[in-house]
DNA sequence: TGCCTAAAATGAGCCAGATCAAATTAGAAC
DNA sequence: GTTCTAATTTGATCTGGCTCATTTTAGGCA
């Protein structure tokens, strides 16, 4: 039996045409925000995006840069990151298709205040801030759509900040790897629900408030305890039953 | 010179009606999420609210029961918390009057994910959610209101994941401190900047995420070395330039 | 198919902050 | 003023997870 010697997430494949006007169209279309916009309103609004195309690792924007305007996932992944002066990082969400970033703020003197990289090859649609606010004042639906995603950031933000007080690092790596499987697993058939994304130690370290050591630690375990399959950059769950009980 | 034997928080004032229709009307007219709205509407958006009276230490509602109602502070401070089976408290954030909290959803099964306690006598005005939801398709210019309000809370919630995850328990709380006086601040001629708001060194210690001994011996510190004046349940800056140098 | 390197795994020692235990007040109430 | 108790302080000890150092390896690449 010949060992796989090929990371199991799916190679995304590059092409210039990736981000077309079709698949702008269709993912504004199925963007959560523009949820109740009609067509018509729709096609008004897509005019005032433009388009942007992004390698793997690059940089979207970077903490600290003045901030006009609001992004969305067209398609990809994107990572966004808050870095200390000592080095130490803070990964404060992954984000994917349909999702938006940036800044919705209005307001000439924001800065980011996160950096924003394309883990995947990415196309990005953006519009400036003071359009998108334009929109919202335009059409109270989107208003609307926009405030429950906010709400919800917020009570996902208020979550890891409860669960960062009062956990041990085994169950906060536990809970994170849960949710990553929900929103970017899927089916593999050789190593079960693959997070589709690469994902390093250090990643997971930033996001659960500890260190690569004690993350590859921790996944070391999970994986003699056959709960999961892991490879470089890569997770999968094998036991997603488990993984909930031990974040409990 | 006889020592001072009470606390120097300000005594409110305990009347029936204490919550009369000129201040509900006055404190919505000064809200930041109604800010824009006319005279006209503004009459008519009161009249969907309904006001309710909480003394000191009563409990507003209960995480975990269902989630009807958008609430909005008008007089009194509001503590917003979440417990742990173990008995570990989590400090999310405490209101001033202007402030809204409960649930903006509309949603039948949701529950509120925290429990809303009055630190002081207090007026509440409560609105159904789905009215409230209503108010904010009626008129954008509240709905935008909002989700500035939110974009900013959701900052604030990210900002202090970002500073748990990277510094240590002293900073922390020196930043807590700053802000709290920043928000709740009164010129106090004895003291210097007081915090007026009823505050434990555990609720600073669930604000930290770190223990109450931990919270006394830092408090302890930091007035032997002059920066604050401190008292059962009320704290005050006396050297706020220092107190930010000791946050950096 | 083997080479090469960044990612990951592992070991050993250490420390900030938690825990456990006890003593001491501040300041409310009468 | 005196009383009384929950809030606060302080001390002693313990430990989860961090640090630093080193080895191992997955898997991209030619």
């Amino acid at each position: 039996m010949s060992k796989r010697r090929e990371t199991p997430l799916e190679k995304i494949f590059i092409e210039s045409h990736h981000c077309t006007i079709d698949l702008r169209l269709e993912m504004l279309s199925q963007a959560p925000f523009f949820k109740g916009l009609d067509p018509e309103m729709l096609r008004e609004v897509n005019k005032r995006f433009s388009a942007t195309h992004f390698e793997a690792g690059e940089m979207i924007y970077y903490e600290d840069e003045p901030a006009l305007r609001l992004r969305v996932v067209v398609s990809g992944k994107v990572k966004l990151m808050r870095h200390t002066e000592e080095g130490k990082d803070v990964l404060i969400d992954m984000l994917k298709p349909g999702e938006f970033f940036g800044t919705l703020s209005h307001l000439g003197g924001e800065v980011y205040s996160e950096t924003a990289t394309s883990q995947t090859h990415t196309c990005i649609l953006s519009i400036d801030s003071q359009a998108f606010r334009d929109i919202l004042t335009q059409y109270p639906v989107v208003a609307v759509n926009v405030l429950d995603i906010m709400a919800g950031r917020l009570q996902a933000s208020r979550d890891s900040l409860f669960e960062l007080s009062t956990l041990p690092v085994d169950q906060r790596i536990a809970r994170i790897l849960y949710r990553l499987a929900e929103k970017f697993g899927e089916q593999d058939d050789e190593f079960g629900l693959l997070i589709q994304m690469p994902l390093t130690r250090k990643d997971l370290a930033d996001m659960a408030a500890t260190t690569t050591e004690t993350a590859s630690r921790i996944i070391s375990r999970l994986k003699k305890d056959g709960i999961i399959h892991a490879g470089r950059q890569w997770i999968a769950i094998e036991d997603l039953q488990e993984l909930e009980t031990l974040s409990a």
